[in-house]
DNA sequence: CTGCGATACATGCAAATGCATGAAAATCAG
DNA sequence: CTGATTTTCATGCATTTGCATGTATCGCAG
């Protein structure tokens, strides 16, 4: 009967979170331990990256906070210090007397790779031998799905 | 060639991680801005919800950090957190001097389960509507058989 | 049994994080 | 245009985290 039907659905999601959540734990705790990661914590690297993937350069603080898990005081502070080491660069948006505008440095773009290198190396010696092609075609597919779907539904 | 081919694969690889991490944080944020985590910290109620899943109800902390996004001495002070809030208990392991074991209280029990529900039905609400039952089943399938092969892999 | 390295957990301390709040600019209602 | 509300980012402050280290126990080689 329905009662149980969505019972039961509701459990699917469930595990399917939990399943979904404990892979990404389990990776990303061997991901930490790699030297990739030595000077530059991951949150930080992250922002460097999203960085990097920005066609026009700069990339408004707000934009990349929704791409980020931090608090928006966690990140201002975040770049603040990658400001401090020479990373990044801040500047008040032009059309916007509120925001700030962010862009990597020549240090930071090259940081970013080098570190990037180091870490698509474990992530594919971690994913590869794990999935087949097909399969990591797949997952990523279901995730890409999941995330937009996600991100698209208001505020609940 | 077989150059191509690897590095093929190995974008292939760190795109799906890729977007594995970015579902993982889209989900997350929604599930934290709940009020399911207005007391209770995630990674809290995911030490909760681990010894709520233990059979035999006694866990080494030690186990515990694997489960768990945390350093082990931040685990440490987690669990010593949750003791003087009544809602774990803590035991040496009888049969090693260092261990010490971890149970739930009753009233860490009927804390989980409280949140537990909550939580279920923010990430139903959230996942549910996103991906088919069947994609849903195929996605724990992979997830689980990634978070198995990367634990097994030794330290690497 | 003895000594030595490894393992499990706790703790001092500096750094990072989040919440609440503040300041400045944008947007909106009337 | 004016005043109220909202948005964007920064900052004070308490909490949480991680690194390095300390202590106790375990396991093992000799």
């Amino acid at each position: 009967m329905a009662g149980e039907d969505k019972e039961a659905r509701s459990r699917l999601a469930a595990e399917t979170w939990e399943s979904l959540f404990r892979a990404q734990v389990a990776v990303m705790r061997k991901l930490q331990a790699g030297k990739a990661f030595k000077n530059v914590a991951i949150t930080e690297y992250d922002v460097l990256f999203t960085l990097s993937r920005c066609t026009s350069g700069w990339l408004r603080l707000n934009e990349l906070n929704d791409h980020v898990l931090l608090s928006q005081s966690s990140l201002s502070r975040l770049v603040e210090r990658l400001e401090k080491r020479g990373l990044v660069v801040r500047q008040p948006a032009p059309d916007d007397g509120r925001g700030v505008l962010l862009k990597l440095t020549e240090q930071g773009a090259a940081l970013q790779k080098e570190i990037g290198r180091e870490h698509v190396r474990d992530i594919s010696s971690l994913v590869g031998p794990a999935l087949t092609a097909a399969e990591q075609k797949e997952l990523q597919r279901l995730t890409d799905k999941l995330r937009n779907a996600v991100s698209a539904r208001p505020g609940k």
